[in-house]
RNA sequence: GCCCCGGUAGCUCAGAGGAUAGAGCAGCUGCCUUCUAAGCAGUUGGUCGUGGGUUCGAUUCCCGCCCGGGGUGCCA
């Protein structure tokens, strides 16, 4: 980690001190200063005086005294237990931006801490599109991914692909009912969304037997649309059409292996525009039957037991009991997961296994980890549940099966043809449509994903159509402009024959307050995004990106660079602003958000 | 009933034991012949759901209660 001289001299000084107490791993983490506070960093002692074994006030002093004496140190004010300092700009400059590649590589964490992290996220059903609950899986997954991978970790990104069962059955038998053998090329259609409109036919379908079953058979009335599904045609249809797929009826899995593709195909577009990439794709249908042997190898160690009824099960104690295997002998959902769970850590021996999958499964991974504990996995300590919340809408939650989704497709579309508008109104008569295009998807893209990322995984998020995305204030574009207003600078600059970055700029013509604080704001990147990538939590390196931009843009209007009197200061300025650039640049494109040349 | 998550400015959210609780949006005031105004500066707005407890110090930790969401399947 990129450290400041003196505080590493306070440290050690701080040590001598107090000889024996501090342990080999202390280390003083000085924070930014309050505005309306005195300084510019500050060393809190409250974090750290009992390590020493002192009273706060007596460590403040004594680190006050040290920081007094210290060459780097401009002025030093003690308030309770807080050492305030403003540093020399000289020393200021060197210890964070001076050098660009040391604070960028500052990032990545030691060796000895880096670790392999399988991360496996999307998981799509292939019986419908995706829609903005998926988007937002999608986008955490990746950005997750992304944070790990960029601190050093290894990071295995995997799709499961739920590409079996009675949802994919009832868009197969829906297509056979009401198909007439259209295909994707014959209606122009993308795949996935082809066979989501029969999943909505076998919607309507079923519900308008449903309704006719209860008027011919008014004893129904006390049964629930879901106890019903066998009694109708449509529903004992799917079920048969299911009991034939698992046999390997070569006529149903033919159809399924045609609309699968379909599917498929639509999921590679969507993914390849958000720039998603996994390692290995897992389909249930190759998976599905895993885990069985597992549980009868816990049924005879005794980690389960057999009821009377013949199900197997599982005593969880204060999460409760489980069923593992049905009476009939067949899998539940849990049973899968073992199997899968057990099969990735032998593919590829993780570290760390995480799930991104929304918080309604909170229990069921709970379990899933508790039943792999007691099955004697070491490894079990590694797995977690990166749980999110829903995305709502202003009507309440999306449900497929009712339409009510914001589709993810046409989302993106939405996104990217309000943010072309914005492009054509900035842009010169002279850029090409082709170019706008290309801000347009970087920036509209950019906007989505940056808005789904701000917010903690944990919060339910409330998504108004209606208000879309904005493109002002706390956003992606905010922090994509602050990039362009510096790519701008230098395109000026070579324009008119302005060199920059001849020569090593010379960092001790830098004193005023916004060139300060904006090297202060760069020195904390690493940091930010370790922290981020630590807590699994992309909405850290969100806030600190638009952090950064609000320093560069007060930096912006207060600091000229091509208007600054003197050449040199104009190269200095010009590098700080360089620095700024490689580091938004950096942390969006962890995030999987790009950054266009020109806005 | 039990379990999990949330409740902070009009709205959307930060804040993971420390200073006088922050940001964006919305509202109001200014700033584009000056490196891009997707920007900047200023301003209005808060009993941090509520009642206790622990602590030198609590929005943060613990307990009770209220409100909202999710879960509590031999569904996934």
């Amino acid at each position: 980690m990129l450290q400041f001289q003196f505080v590493s001299d306070l440290e050690a000084q701080l040590r001598e001190r107090f000889p024996g107490k501090a342990p080999a791993d202390w280390q003083i983490l000085p924070e930014r200063t309050p505005e309306n506070m005195p300084g510019e960093l500050t060393v809190n002692t409250f974090r750290f005086a009992r390590v020493f074994g002192q009273a706060p006030d007596k460590i403040a002093a004594a680190a006050a005294e040290i920081l007094a004496r210290h060459p780097d140190i401009e002025t030093v004010e003690t308030i309770k237990a807080f050492v305030n300092v403003t540093v020399r700009p000289a020393a200021l400059f060197r210890d964070t931006v001076a050098d660009g590649r040391k604070l960028l590589a500052a990032v990545t964490l030691p060796e000895a801490q880096r670790r392999k992290v399988l991360i496996e996220f999307s998981a799509p059903n292939t019986n419908k599109p995706q829609h903005l609950g998926h988007v937002r899986n999608n986008t955490i997954g990746m950005a997750v991914a992304g944070l790990l991978g960029r601190v050093g970790h290894e990071v295995i990104p995997i799709n499961l692909v739920n590409d079996r069962g009675i949802h994919i059955c009832k868009s197969m038998l829906a297509y056979l009912r009401f198909g007439n053998d259209v295909t994707p090329e014959s209606a122009k259609v993308k795949g996935d969304h082809l066979v989501g409109s029969f999943y909505v036919k076998y919607a309507q379908a079923l519900a308008e037997e449903i309704k006719a079953l209860r008027a011919a058979r008014p004893e129904l009335a006390a049964k629930t649309d879901e106890e019903l599904f066998l009694e109708t045609e449509i529903g004992a249809a799917a079920q048969e059409m299911l009991r034939r797929w698992e046999a390997g009826d070569p006529e149903v899995r033919k159809l399924w292996q045609m609309m699968n593709s379909w599917v498929l195909a639509g999921f590679d577009q969507t993914y390849q525009r958000m720039g998603i990439h996994f390692a290995h794709t897992y389909y249930e249908s190759e998976t599905y039957l895993l885990g069985k042997d597992l549980i009868a190898d816990g049924l005879a160690r005794g980690v389960f037991r057999r009821r009377a009824d013949g199900a197997v099960t599982v005593d969880l104690g204060k999460l409760g009991q489980k069923v593992v295997l049905r009476s009939d002998g067949t899998s539940v959902y849990i049973t899968q997961d073992i199997g899968t769970t057990v099969k990735k850590y032998h593919d590829y021996h993780p570290d760390e296994q995480i799930w991104v999958v929304g918080d309604e499964q909170n229990l069921h991974f709970q379990m899933l980890f508790a039943i792999l504990k007691q099955l004697g996995y070491a490894w079990a300590d590694g797995l977690s549940h990166l749980s999110y919340g829903m995305v709502n809408l202003p009507s309440g939650r999306m449900k497929s099966r009712e339409g009510t989704v914001v589709d993810a497709d046409d989302l993106f579309d939405e996104m990217v043809a309000l943010a072309r508008e914005a492009c054509q109104e900035r842009a010169d008569g002279e850029t090409a449509a082709a170019e706008l295009d290309r801000r347009a998807e970087i920036i509209g893209m950019g906007a989505l994903k940056f808005m789904l990322l701000k917010f903690n995984a944990k919060t339910t998020i409330l998504f108004d159509p209606s208000a879309s995305i904005r493109f002002e204030g706390d956003t992606g574009p905010y922090v994509q402009y602050a990039c362009a207003r510096i790519a701008s600078i230098e395109r000026k600059a070579a324009e008119r024959g302005i060199v920059l970055d001849a020569a090593a700029p010379d960092w001790s013509l830098l004193a005023r307050s916004e060139e300060k604080l904006l090297a202060l704001t760069l020195w904390f990147y690493p940091q930010a995004a370790q922290q981020a990538a630590e807590r699994r939590d992309a909405s850290g390196l969100v806030e600190y990106l638009l952090d950064l931009g609000k320093s560069f843009n007060r930096f912006y209007r207060e600091c000229p660079i091509l208007g600054a009197d003197d050449p040199a200061i104009a190269r200095v300025r010009a590098a700080l602003a360089a620095r700024t650039r490689d580091v938004l640049v950096d942390g969006l494109k962890t995030l999987t958000i790009g950054v266009p040349d020109a806005m």
